[in-house]
Parts: structure tokens; C-alpha cells; sequence
DNA sequence: CGGTACGTTGAAAGGTGTCAACGCTTGTGG
DNA sequence: CCACAAGCGTTGACACCTTTCAACGTACCG
């Protein structure tokens, strides 16, 4: 197994500066101790039905939740960046399975270790709740993205979501490919494609290599977004 | 207000047999006092961004929750059926509108209250956590079936999700519109239309009633829902 | 008896998917 | 150092699934 192999092909997210630290709620009450790790690109991190042993948080590069069809058909629930926490499951199992997009390194805390904090100290079962229902808003403001908006409204809501969450000098540098950002929209590669050229031709956007990007002009994009 | 505009076009739902009482795990442990309420077919129980005071519980109906865009079109996140709860918030706001499908009754508890119970017992806290983590459990599967699946396979994963819900006899009594279908599952209302059609022509499925459904070949619809 | 809501079906349009070709970059191995 | 393969992204042509628009029938209700 060499280093390099599955190198990535954009270089390393760095933590943006507005990283909420969402462990710090968890952490700080209870003293939890949090190890490291480090994951190759395309390596997968937790299966889908596999026990939930850690809860992760993002240190840096990026990670893809999502659910598989058995004919190979992939749905991407949620990309995680750096600051964001992901795994946490309030049953023994994880719901859907994750994998780094980029060399990714994560914070850990171990489930169990969790569940005793939140047996102890109801402020800490509260955060839980709290973050499993942020969890659940994101996803039903996505059921209606993929249940009624057209390619353009779905791009337009994705590029905003990226400039909040890891534009740091105006400039977007995805780490996924068009393939993932296909699969997170409910569209196809080259639906995405289109779309970005097609913005990028009115203007709304300028490309310095096909993930970064800079957006030109949001309030288009927040009236495109519907 | 006459007590019968909006009269419901379908019978009165009754509870199915294996109703889990998800409340039992709350008020069973700190006797919160559930009071009772009806809603008419179509009154608004709750809107989106509204102060969440109440958590309920479906006695005999239907209710949906959804979001809406700016120009009208609609997504229903959830059908609710008599047992179901809806309305859990961890924060103090609704996420989703709520609306009676048909005449309904729910019990209703106050959040506050509710609230104060999860601060003094941990174990209540750790049942509202579960619950959110089911909601978000269902909204994950049907972000796949949003991205991912064709007509049909939504309509046989509704049709067996509904079977699986309300079905006392075999038979399918469905208290909502096929518009109210089409919103949940992202398609136009004809489409579901000519699913349901296109079902009942290949023997799958017989109408006795636009929505009395019986389901005649449940494999083949499993096979269908991929 | 007329109006409205609901459901079905047909015909046509359109948005997105499918299939293919091409260019570019990167990594590999001769 | 160069040839080659593989991955990624873009673009074109066409197909097809779903939507749109319309007509019609039925049930219910004022």
C-alpha cells in the first residue's frame, strides 16, 4: 500500500475560520478524550448498517454520507467539511455509510463513552438531541430541493451552501467531484456540468480549474435558488 | 363556520391494531397530562417558522407536514397517521408546516412541559433524542427515494409503506388526495395517476374507490421498489 | 340543477438522462 | 523522456421519462 497511492486531486481544505466547534459543547462538559485519525481518499470510514462505535468530527478535508441502491444508484445525504461533526447515531447502528472524498483526518470520541456523559448529565443528552434535530432540518430543506427544484435551483443552492461553508478569500475549492455533487443533487454529472458552464456563461461565476470556483454575482444565485 | 365545509370525502380513519404508543415512553415516566383536539380536512395545525408549543400525537386521521417555495410548490415530508407522533422540536420552532389531511384528532402535550420532564430525567431526554433520530432515519431514505428512484419504485415503496401502516384488512383506506401523494413523492399528481393505472392494469393492485386500495402481489412490488 | 373537487386519460412539450467523443491532467512504465 | 492508460470534466446528439395542458367523467354539495 504506498502513500501516495489515491492522492488527492485538489489540494487540502484548510479549516475555514468560522468552524463551529461543535464537539467543544460535548467535550467541554465532560472531559472526553478525542483521538485522531486519518483517512486515504475514497476511503471508507463506516458502513451502512456497521455498528456506530466513534462519533467523528472533521479536522480536515472532507467526507460523503450516503446510501446505496442495489443496482448501484447512490443517494449522498450530506458532505462534511472541517468543523462538522458526523456518525453520531442515537440507535447502535450508522444509517448510511461514509467515505473520505480527500485525505482526511478526524477527530473521534467513542460512542459508548458518549452515552455514559449523556446518562450523566442531561445538558449533554440535550446537545445530543439538539444536534440529530439539526441534522433532520438540513435534510428536510434537501427532501424538498430533490423533490421539486429544477438542475439551475439545485446548483444555485448548492454553490450558496459551499461559499457559507468553505469559501474562505471569496474563492469556492470543492473537493468532490461532479460525479458527488450529481449524487448529493439527484442529478447526473453531466446535468451538473451543464449547469455550472451555463453559469458561468451568464457570468454568475468565473472557474480557476473545475473546482474553484468564484462566485460573481449571489444575489442571481439566491434568486435562482427559489 | 359550519361544522361540515371541508367535510372529508373518505371515512374517518381508524386506528390500525399495532399503533406504537410512542407517548407511553414519555408520559408513561413522569405523567405529563396529554389533553385532546380537532382539526376539520385542511385546517392548518401548525406553520412553518411558528412557535413549536405543543408535541402531538395522531388519535384518528391523517395529518401531512411540508414545506413550501416561494411559488407555490410544495413538499410533503411526512404523512402521520393515527399513533405517529409530530410536531418534536429540539429548538422552539416548527421546521414544517402541519395540516389535517381529513377530520382529525390528536393528543397534545406542552412542550414546555415536556422539556422540563427531559431536564429532570435522562431517560426521558434519551427517548426525544431516538425519536428526532427516527424522524431523521425516514427523511434519509426518502432523500433516496427523492434523488434516486423513477415513478414507479416511489409508487410501490408508498403503496408498501402505506400497507405496512394502515392496512387492517388488506385493504388500503388512503385518507390523502393524489395531489398530496405526488407532493410527498416528488411527482405531479397525473403521474401518480398513471402509476397507480399502470399497477392495477398489470394486476399488482385493485381500486375499489379511487383510494381503496388492495394490494394483490406484494413481491412484485417489493422487486419494483428497488 | 349547476358548481366544485377529484381522478383518469390523451397529446404534446420539455427537462434531464444516456451515450458518445474529445481534451486535459496525472501517474505509470518502458 | 516519452508513450500510454486512467480519471476527470466538457460538450453534442438523441432518447425518454415526466410534466404540462387539456378534456372528460363522477361524486358531492349548495
Amino acid at each position: 500500500m504506498d502513500m501516495l497511492t489515491n492522492a488527492p486531486t485538489t489540494t487540502p481544505i484548510a479549516a475555514p475560520n468560522h468552524v463551529s466547534d461543535q464537539f467543544a459543547g460535548i467535550t467541554g462538559h465532560v472531559g472526553l478524550v478525542a483521538s485522531e485519525f486519518t483517512y486515504k481518499k475514497d476511503e471508507e470510514i463506516f458502513g451502512e448498517d456497521e455498528p456506530a462505535e466513534y462519533v467523528y468530527q472533521v479536522t480536515s478535508g472532507a467526507v460523503r454520507s450516503y446510501r446505496l441502491l442495489s443496482d448501484g444508484r447512490r443517494q449522498i445525504g450530506a458532505f462534511h467539511l472541517p468543523g462538522d461533526v458526523f456518525g453520531l447515531e442515537a440507535s447502535s447502528v450508522h444509517r448510511l455509510a461514509a467515505e473520505a472524498i480527500v485525505d482526511t483526518t478526524v477527530r473521534l470520541i467513542k460512542r459508548n463513552s458518549l452515552e455514559r456523559a449523556a446518562g450523566a448529565d442531561v445538558s449533554v443528552a440535550r446537545k445530543l438531541w439538539i444536534m440529530t434535530a439539526g441534522e433532520l432540518k438540513r435534510a428536510e430543506n434537501h427532501m424538498l430541493l430533490l423533490g421539486r427544484k429544477n438542475a439551475l435551483e439545485r446548483i444555485a443552492n448548492f454553490l450558496l451552501d459551499m461559499d457559507r461553508r468553505l469559501s474562505v478569500t471569496g474563492m469556492i475549492a470543492l473537493p468532490m467531484c461532479r460525479r458527488d455533487i450529481g449524487d448529493y443533487l439527484g442529478l447526473t454529472l453531466e446535468t451538473v456540468s451543464r449547469a455550472l458552464s451555463q453559469l458561468q456563461a451568464q457570468g454568475v461565476l468565473g472557474f480557476s480549474g473545475a473546482r474553484q470556483i468564484e462566485l460573481r454575482n449571489r444575489d442571481r444565485l439566491r434568486k435562482m435558488d427559489a
